[in-house]
DNA sequence: ATTCGTTATATATAATCTTATATAACGATC
DNA sequence: GATCGTTATATAAGATTATATATAACGAAT
């Protein structure tokens, strides 16, 4: 018996550019956890830079920043969410939730498959 | 002011390798619509190799067939949905229609950015 | 048998995205 | 001022995905 599995993806986009998903959203929830963004980029398996891009694109074409990073220190710096950052990323994984609740549910489309 | 934008996209995966999706979709739309694989790949701008791959996959990887293609003839050939196929494609539309109705209601993200 | 437009298939090229690598800047602590 | 680990930035390399191009197969109609 094959698996099948209905998924989705859901994302903000300003100006017609990705801006926020999930992939930005995962990250967001490790700078938290981890206090820097190369730990968290290490942590999803994800380049340095692709992580910082992230980081920069959400803090330079939003009206907010969602990061506030320190370079330098005893400790090499770090970073951290912004209160909006936080809101932010609360308010896309409740977003998601309500998706995924429609999505568990429907059956019509994979009893075709 | 920014144009900020709230996006979806919701597909099938078959043992966790994409199935059916808003590609799919669409293409189909067209196949029904012109009764041709390449008609239709034209239609959307897709190469008629990836429109194939799309077919093929949909007719190999499923229980049954989404489309049925006839090659010769006057008119070279053609191409159809099988019942299977429309179905799916009504299936998928009504569950994107849900989540869209989701989306479209959803303030507090897109406030905050 | 010739014509026709499409399906079916393989190969090569182009474009895009991702990682890899390297290096400079930073600033608190010692 | 030497050390430390991180941020910040540029460039190269690799992987992935798409299109472009070409050609054979097909079969009804003439």
């Amino acid at each position: 018996m094959k698996r099948k599995e209905i998924r989705f993806r859901c994302w903000v986009d300003v100006d017609g550019e990705r801006f926020f998903g999930p992939g930005p959203a995962q990250l967001l929830r490790l700078i938290e956890e981890t206090g820097s963004i190369s730990r968290a980029a290490q942590a999803m398996g994800m380049s340095y830079r692709k992580a910082w891009d992230i980081v920069d694109n959400v803090n330079t074409r939003g009206s907010k920043p969602f990061v506030i990073a320190q370079k330098g220190g005893q400790r090499g710096g770090g970073a951290q969410l912004t209160e909006t950052g936080k809101k932010a990323l609360v308010a896309y994984e409740k977003l998601a939730g309500k998706i995924e609740k429609i999505v568990r549910v429907e059956k019509a489309l994979l009893k075709l498959i």
